[in-house]
DNA sequence: TTGAAAGCGTTACCAG
DNA sequence: CTGGTAACGCTTTCAA
């Protein structure tokens, strides 16, 4: 692979007016610089930007950890986050924590000695701040990672509101929340606004089952519903636990939405191949994304930021579920 | 942030020292050594990697291309190939297509500057090897690039004779296959394998329709099969058609799989959520990725590879759809 | 067992 | 307008 230096060599020039072509940048003459872009072509020369990133200390990687790519809600995200990165010219480094406090140091220990220039984190871990030795911009996704800490978050307060209210209305009187792991901040917004909302209605019963963000909780739901057959109301923590809940329900011979409502969360491509299809909160998930990477090429840029922590609207949408 | 060199300052010691230090490497007093640990810490240093990529002229880092996060495919296969990354301590620059060639060039480019030591590439456009201006190791993912790049396939020919065999025992007469874009290889290895088996039944009917895989294929679907209601089976180029499928037909009133039995591709979940829920042909995903990892890491250590072009077994997954 | 110094490929400053 | 050169942070060779 050719370096600048055989490009002034074979251009006849000093490796400062190659720099200075590549660059677009200084006083070089017109002529001369065609001699080197011709040198260039020829060499198939492509500039080193590891040596780059050496000497201007910085990278231009942003470094992303989430919890799971095969949630479709993650890959919204992603793509979001994705196109603002591209569009600064900055390259993504996309790391997979799987829910492990390990994995993510290792991942932060990486981002740290490759000098990431910036890093959107979405953990679980409480305690994961007092493993961040970077001195970079961070911007928490989905999570409130810490006080200091810039984030972007949907407002899952109102999509706990959202759901009891629409629950309120469809005349329900016992009700189940399949909610979210206590360690996920979201999970309990969710549940306030929720529990919050129905503790106006004495005359509801409601009951709460928590539930890990595993593909497996089908044995648990399955349980609750099989011993509380007075249920007429579900309000699940995703889109695919309100999935599993129909798929139970019809094995128990259950109607939905007859006999049982349901309304998920997320608002991800699941819902619309359930039958019935699946009402549920819609969090603007793609914006998340984007509105993330701005705030951080925001930090990055020392431009200042309007709001350290970002909440962003959610919405019920209606399908066959809660008909 | 400390480097190299206030380290052995501190230590009072050289950076060449301390280089043997931190790699283990060369002799070194037990005392310098502890020394220089202490110094470490003390400093909270860590290595700076870019400097270590430049001199190495390694950057540790593979790309992989694909051309969408959203497909559970592609997930699957990418977390076969994160962790294979991460046991060889190199790490991931992960980049999505879009199915355009463009930004499959953009990348390309970026990878060039950015030295990376591998590519895993998964593309669809037929003349991506002309742009591929990297002097490094590529294998071929789900799709074969060109002869002379190895790669890791299913074998998309016999998930074709399968689909095919099992419409047949399943006495339909009328078959349409959804199949995917001619432009890819993997969509016309299914088409050759599902039409040479169901030519030696010269008394089937089957149709073809092409689709794109774009999540917006419903409105053909449903106009193919509101014209052709002696449809009775159908062999869908994904799951996600499958899915539209049956949704379509339940509009159109037709019983899956009394009227009208349905073969998927993939088998990712959403075959467990729709009613019925979906036979469909098994991919070995995440073998896939593992094994497109292995390849690279063979032809980066100059290690000889066995086969090629390797191509993994499928098999038919037995749900509803084709009871 | 340790240190000095060259070199990895680039940029930017300072002279000319 | 152009060239020489220090600097970015690290590894490795060669001498001591």
């Amino acid at each position: 692979m050719a370096n600048i230096k055989d490009v002034a060599k074979l251009a006849n020039v000093s490796v400062a007016t190659v720099s200075r072509v590549i660059n677009n940048k200084g006083y070089v003459n017109e002529h001369t610089k065609e001699l080197v872009m011709q040198a260039i072509k020829e060499l198939n020369y492509v500039p080193n930007e590891i040596a780059r990133s050496l000497y201007r200390k910085s990278s231009k990687i942003i470094g992303i950890i989430i919890p799971d790519l095969k949630n479709e809600f993650f890959n919204d995200m992603i793509s979001g986050i994705e196109e603002v990165i591209l569009q600064h010219g900055y390259k993504t480094m996309l790391c997979t924590s799987r829910e492990s406090l390990d994995r993510e140091k290792e991942y932060l220990q990486i981002f740290s000695t490759n000098k990431i220039d910036g890093l959107i984190l979405c953990s679980n871990s409480p305690d994961i701040v007092s493993y961040i030795n970077l001195d970079i911009p961070i911007v928490g996704l989905d999570r409130i990672i810490s006080k200091d800490i810039p984030s972007v978050t949907a407002d899952n307060y109102m999509g706990g509101i959202l759901a009891a209210n629409r629950l309120i209305e469809a005349n329900c009187r016992n009700i189940v929340q399949f909610r979210g792991p206590q360690t996920l901040s979201p999970a309990n917004e969710r549940a306030n606004g929720f529990l919050q909302t129905l503790q106006r209605h004495p005359d509801i019963q409601v009951h709460t089952v928590e539930l890990e963000f595993t593909p497996d909780t089908n044995a648990e739901i399955y349980n609750f519903l099989v011993t509380h057959p007075e249920i007429d109301g579900i309000f699940a923590a995703s889109d695919i636990i309100a999935a599993n809940c129909i798929r139970c329900l019809k094995k128990l011979g259950r109607q939905v939405p007859q006999e049982i409502k349901i309304i998920g969360y997320d608002n991800i491509s699941i819902c619309e191949f359930t039958d019935p299809t699946i009402s549920t909160i819609a969090q603007p998930i793609v914006s998340m994304g984007e509105i993330a990477a701005e705030t951080l090429f925001k930090l990055i840029n020392n431009e200042p930021i309007e709001q350290r922590h970002i909440s962003l609207p959610v919405e019920l949408i209606e399908r066959e579920s809660t008909k």
